[in-house]
DNA sequence: ATTTTGTAGATTGTCAACAATCTGCAATAA
DNA sequence: TTATTGCAGATTGTTGACAATCTACAAAAT
């Protein structure tokens, strides 16, 4: 009784590390340990962060259903779960719509952002490990290499990992959880894929610093240099954004 | 075709305010604005957090779905809602179970917090008004009155009214909803209720500091105190939990 | 006595049908 | 022409039924 659910919209796979094992035992642990409503959330979820999906879109029930290979109900229960996480936006009778998220907003997940990589600094640093710090040093390195070959890309991608690793690396749970939701949420905020090149090195270089008060246990230090590093980036996107969208007049921002 | 909802389970009403619209006029505006999924995650949170329903409780669909007077559709997307929220734990083919949460987590919670609270200080020092000054010294003069009391509930509710204005007037809804989710999530955390009377006086002072500290636009000042005054409670707690084997975070914040 | 196996009941997962609501367009009236 | 009204189709909200899974207890085997 295997139904042909259809949740992996392409061909290439999530992930390869496992591609040895038989299809069945993949499909079975796949079905039998996740609900068909986490498999769908995560798929849409997917869908949504990779552009496939953009901001505004409308999210026809019956259509992405159909497009899942997945009957309606575990598709609602998916929805409720991305609003909650603020991927998507929910109207009564109106239906559900991949969040927008203005310039505005992004500013101000920036700044719980901002505050968030303090706190994980300041935790941090009184229970880093040696391994952590090799691991973080390595990750600084990598982008020091790609800001002397100007690669963007590899940047911005080094980038989220070593944040996202300095917020695991405090095992705090609750943390990670808002971290990683917030994340999310920016990812939603396209416009700042202009990372300037010739700001990259200097960013690095604060990457390099944030490391250093890690190594030295200076909690503050590490919190002081991580909040304005994130408040550095904020302000990067709100010349960017302001830029792009060219007001007559100053925008007010409180 | 007015369905017999029964989404208020006793009869004290949750907002008397507008007692005197007809029945007819607040459940037609009740069921067409808010959908049924909604009403029946706000009584479940109400139901949760008033401990009615307490920490570790099995919640059967088909049970709570008939108290509801609902079917299981919307009782489930309100489990998907809950669950995202932090207030309830799903296992598949298992069930869902209001969320128990220990001393350790709730300790990383009140790190969290604490960071949030200094985030909140920092924004709303350079942007508050007279008004919300006035509003907030109102607060911590019932906070005295009710430490002079030695009025345990009033400091309580005041407290609590206390944090969540400061972090409302900053405007920042992603800062609001952040910080509304962990505070729900700590009111999980039932034990910390033994709120130690002679400890009262010590907060009330140190709530008034953090009013002089955002009167006088000091940004840093406010996010310190505020810091230090949530990492209070969290040792407290941590003391009373007799668990203070945790390690206190470090002293200042950035 | 202890462990294993097998069944019955209860519970959750999924689905498809029906009801309620919204949207867009055409017909009508001013 | 312009605004209003009234369908018809599409879409979402809700429900009840059926399938899959789990739990508990009893029977059987070691």
């Amino acid at each position: 009784m295997f139904m042909n659910y259809n949740l992996a919209f392409d061909s290439r796979e999530t992930d390869m590390s496992e591609q040895h094992a038989t299809p069945v035992d993949t499909v079975l642990a796949l079905v039998q340990r996740n609900s068909l409503t986490r498999l769908v959330g995560e798929a849409l979820e997917k869908l949504i962060l990779s552009g496939e999906l953009s901001p505004g879109s409308k999210l026809n029930e019956a259509a992405l259903a159909e497009r899942l290979g997945v009957s309606r109900g575990p598709l609602r229960e998916a929805f409720r779960t991305l609003a909650e996480t603020g991927l998507i936006r929910q109207e009564k009778n109106r239906g559900a719509y991949v969040r927008e998220i203005e310039l505005a907003e992004a500013a101000d997940i920036y700044d719980v952002r901002a505050g968030l990589d303090a706190t994980a600094g300041r935790l941090l640093a009184g229970r880093i490990t040696t391994a952590q710090l090799a691991l973080l040093r390595e990750f600084a390195a990598g982008m020091q290499r790609a800001a002397a070959t100007n690669d963007v890309d590899a940047f911005h991608t080094l980038n989220l990992a070593f944040h996202d690793r300095i917020v695991e690396m405090t095992g705090n749970v609750a943390l990670i959880d808002v971290y990683r939701r917030l994340v999310k949420q920016l990812a939603l905020f396209r416009r700042r894929n202009l990372l300037a090149p010739r700001a990259i090195p200097h960013f690095a270089d604060e990457h390099s610093a944030i490391v250093d008060r890690l190594a030295a246990g200076d909690g503050p230090g590490a919190a002081e240099a991580l909040y304005q590093h994130a408040q550095g980036g904020r302000q990067r996107m709100l010349r960017d954004g302001e830029l792009a969208a060219m007001p007559a007049a100053g925008e007010k921002h409180a």
